[in-house]
RNA sequence: GCGAAAGUGGCGGAAUUGGUAGACGCGCUGGACUUAGGAUCCAGUGGGAUACACCUGUAGGGGUUCGAGUCCCCUCUUUCGCACCA
């Protein structure tokens, strides 16, 4: 006999809305705890994976209810971008239409799972209500500076027909579609994200973030303290800054590498027309493919470009060139070149026999100049480098910076690998910049009175090969807002992780039309206490998220340093070792699971099977199992109803409880123990659920429970009382039901948290284990308190140690309390 | 190349501070029962062996320790992140 699981899962979803349990109010007069999952852009079907973020955030959501929080769980949608446009073209329909069907869709789903979620709090970032506030936030960010229009080479994904902020390029190719990203030179919106770049770094605030996620946040922002330095060019006219990590190599300068892109290259071009060999090397790097370009076996190229800069330090001649291997938009942009202590440097000063200076020598060995096959980039001792000579290179860091600062011409400072956010993207289905562009005025926010600059329907969509905004004039020709003048709306929309850097807080207070959220609403609810969602978005979302929430803070929006104290970052879902994906043919379908063994199945064969941080192998015959579990869990309660009712009026007399439910009493207690810890401390529900089906197994084991004595009857009906409590988390509609037919009048999320009562810990007997050097030789069963003398004479009594001690000499003895007994021996 | 994490039965995984390796689940083997089910219950299940005083075993090799899956050194493999960052 199965369990009635779809009678019981509808009964319970609907008490639970109708009770309004999962709908806290603004200002609780509990403590609050916000759970957030990531949310999930509209397909129209939750996938497994999906399943397994919001059972991990809804045990958690449940946890903390019982714990007696007031808990707030929210939902939404990241309803723009590129997907949703594509999916649109393919079926022939409108963005709007099939992102809004897909939202029912998947709405119906997760009814389905009966997760405790707050439907009244939902957000879709696709709607106006919800995008004007990024408009404002936009202008918000615009008025503070943090908001800037630059030209520049762009990561540009020719199938999405956009372009890609760094963060967003994976090996070369486009994160969403995998095809290879090119470069293409356009005008583009920034965010000043590298402003906070130091503020970014200071991950102090973040309470459990794996340390994997820092890791990665902290590689790509890539911090590099250095010395920045002028070179002035030969004639005097300008100079060139570089960033250096190495100022204690100055003397050994002796070229300047810079890109083709460099502004100062780009003067000489158009000053030079007829510099061929210039123009056909600038030419073709450029435009050359950027991964193959900065892979690290490429060939480094250049030519000379008959120019030179002056060593600031020395007055030396140094000449210019032109290279592939010097990045634009790292540090300043161009390269002071010490080809003795450099590779890269060496490299192409061998190849193009510029000179090479020795400026540190190695102290164990002295370098030949002839001799060397590779830079020499270790510290060592300074050389002809004038008054520094003899120094300890590391020391001659500072002390040559500082005489650097003295002179004017450069200053210690820092330099990051993080580039600026490039926001714009030529795409339709997203959310429109609020800018207009006057030929008097010149850039010009829409005022706020405009908001939301709505998207137009009537888009040719997939169309046009540039971007679909341009298509619709009667949208984009507008008035100057200051002039009164023609002018045209920014036809570029927003990333659509610019909709995902602030949602978190909308939430606390999402049908505000006033502003994006009340402050002190948001205050109340952020930061987000525990955040749960893929790793792929650790430098991503995860870091605007970071971004905008102290940009927030700093509008004096929220007072938190952070928006996401705690974060999971849960594993995939596999089969056959593989991501579950329809092209791979190997997709579960989460509908067929649930019609034929219920939410509950599926929630607990998720949860059990791995740590919530690690990856899910799907298994069949693990649904089966973690069904036969709840099947078993209901046969026992429903099964001795009556007697476990009876047993819970009565109440455990310790000196009365028989052996064998003397362990049942224990084993109800030290599951409650390890479940707690479990649950709250360690964040591993596999282990908690393993706990709680062992401790099913020692009450299925008691036999004829109703023939039971008073308190062995007490024990039996607590131990199999408290089931329902510990299920509650991962399969809350059978616990449920349970608890109601034990005689409950609260919910179980109201219910409190199981209690483990220490008296109930203490055992008859414990088992010592007794080693002879490091083996299993015996066991022995003795009074918790013994006296560790007593236990070694046992020990060494032991008939089986004695046997194994023949031939040997006891040389110590070693008592590990309420564990084993450890004889060292050796042979005498 | 650099950085990080990991490697435990036939499988998913336990072992939290160095203390009985393999909890729990799946699978498998044998049995019981049966209004034959995707049922339930009982027993067994790391590998050996001369099968209850044994040997061996956590990728491989060394080391520390009374005692190592856990700590240290070396090697191998896998996964992930970064990748000319000056």
């Amino acid at each position: 006999m199965e369990y009635p699981f779809t009678r019981i899962e509808k009964k319970w979803q609907q008490i639970w809305r109708e009770r309004r349990i999962f709908n806290p109010p603004d200002f609780p007069d509990k403590p609050k705890y916000y759970v957030l999952s990531m949310f999930p852009y509209p397909s129209g079907v939750l996938h497994c994976g999906h399943f397994s973020n919001y059972a991990i955030s809804d045990a958690i959501s449940r946890l903390k209810m019982m714990e007696g929080y007031a808990v707030m769980q929210p939902m939404g949608y990241d309803a723009f971008g590129m997907p949703a446009e594509n999916f649109a073209i393919k079926h022939n329909s409108h963005p709007r239409i099939t992102t809004e069907e897909n939202i029912a869709a998947m709405r119906v789903q997760f009814d389905f799972m009966g997760f405790g979620l707050d439907w009244e709090r939902e957000i879709s970032t696709c709607r106006p209500e919800y995008y004007k506030w990024g408009q404002y936030l936009f202008k918000k960010l615009y008025e503070k500076g943090l908001v800037y229009r630059k030209k520049s080479w762009q990561n540009w994904c020719e199938e999405c027909q956009t372009v890609l902020a760094n963060e967003q390029v994976e090996n070369g190719q486009c994160w969403r579609c995998h095809s290879e990203v090119t470069q293409k030179e356009l005008e583009q919106w920034y965010f000043r994200i590298t402003d906070y770049a130091e503020e970014l770094l200071d991950f102090s605030k973040l309470i459990d973030w794996p340390e994997r996620v820092i890791l990665m946040q902290k590689h790509w922002i890539g911090k590099s303290e250095g010395t920045r330095i002028e070179f002035p060019l030969e004639d005097g006219s300008e100079s060139i800054p570089v960033f250096t990590t190495r100022p204690d190599t100055v003397y050994g300068v002796t070229f300047m590498a810079l890109p083709p892109e460099h502004p100062l290259v780009q003067k000489w071009l158009e000053e030079d027309p007829d510099n061929r060999e210039l123009h056909d090397f600038c030419h073709k790097v450029i435009n050359e493919d950027k991964l193959l370009r900065a892979a690290e076996d490429t060939t480094k190229e250049g030519v000379f470009s008959g120019r030179y800069c002056l060593n600031p330090l020395n007055g030396n001649k140094v000449q210019i060139w032109v290279t592939n291997y010097v990045l634009m938009d790292y540090g300043t942009g161009a390269v002071m070149a010490v080809p003795a202590h450099d590779q890269r440097d060496f490299e192409f000063a061998r190849k193009y026999g510029i000179p090479i200076l020795l400026v540190i020598q190695n102290p164990q060995q002295d370098l030949v100049l002839e001799q060397m096959t590779e830079a020499y980039v270790e510290p060592g001792i300074i050389a002809n480098s004038a008054p520094f000579d003899g120094m300890d290179s590391e020391a001659a860091k500072a002390a040559i910076s500082a005489r650097i600062e003295e002179l004017g011409c450069g200053q210690v400072t820092s330099t990051y690998r993080l580039r600026d956010w490039g926001i714009s993207r030529q795409r339709y289905w997203g959310n429109p910049i609020p800018v207009i562009h006057c030929p008097q005025c010149g850039v010009v926010l829409v005022p706020d009175s405009d908001l939301p600059v709505l998207l137009p329907d009537n888009v040719q969509v997939g169309k046009t090969t540039s971007n679909p905004l341009l298509s619709v004039p009667e949208w984009y020709m507008t008035v100057c807002p200051k002039c009164g003048a023609a002018a045209k709306r920014e036809t570029d929309t927003m990333d659509t992780f610019v909709d995902s850097s602030w949602y978190y807080a909308r939430y606390a207070d999402p049908k505000n039309d006033k502003a994006p959220f009340d402050p002190a609403k948001a205050k109340h609810w952020l930061p987000v206490d525990q955040y749960i969602g893929g790793i792929e978005h650790a430098c991503m979302h995860l870091l605007y998220a970071r971004f905008i929430g102290k940009f927030m803070r700093d509008l004096g929006w929220l007072d938190c340093d952070e928006p996401f104290s705690r974060l999971l970052t849960q594993g995939m879902v596999l089969k056959d070792g593989a991501k579950m994906s329809k092209s791979k043919g190997n997709a579960v379908d989460p509908g067929y699971i649930i019609d034929r063994f219920g939410a509950d199945t599926l929630r607990v064969f998720l949860l059990f099977a791995s740590p919530p941080d690690k990856d899910v192998e799907w298994s069949d015959d693990g649904v089966m199992g973690a069904f036969r579990f709840l099947n078993r869990v209901w046969r026992l309660i429903e099964g001795n109803l009556d007697a476990i009712r009876r047993g819970l009026q009565l109440n455990v007399k310790l000196e009365e409880v028989t052996p064998p439910l003397r362990d049942l009493l224990f084993s109800t207690h030290s599951t409650i123990k390890k479940w707690m810890d479990d649950c709250q401390n360690r964040m591993q529900y596999n282990t908690a659920i393993a706990a709680v089906m062992e401790h099913l197994n020692h009450c299925v084991a008691v036999k004829d429970p109703a023939r039971l004595k008073d308190s062995d009857l007490a024990v039996f009906a607590e131990a199999c009382g408290v089931i329902p409590q510990l299920i509650y988390p991962f399969a809350p509609h059978v616990a449920e039901e349970l608890w109601q037919m034990l005689g409950h009048e609260k919910l179980l999320h109201d219910s409190g948290l199981p209690a483990c009562k220490e008296e109930f810990l203490q055992r008859a007997s414990v088992t010592y284990v007794v080693q002879v050097n490091g083996k299993l030789r015996g066991k022995l069963e003795v009074a918790p308190d013994i006296d560790p003398e007593e236990l070694k004479k046992l020990a060494l009594e032991v008939e089986n140690v004695k046997h194994s001690l023949q031939g040997w000499t006891v040389k110590k003895v070693i008592v590990i309390p309420g564990k084993m007994v450890s004889i060292a021996a050796g042979k005498q």
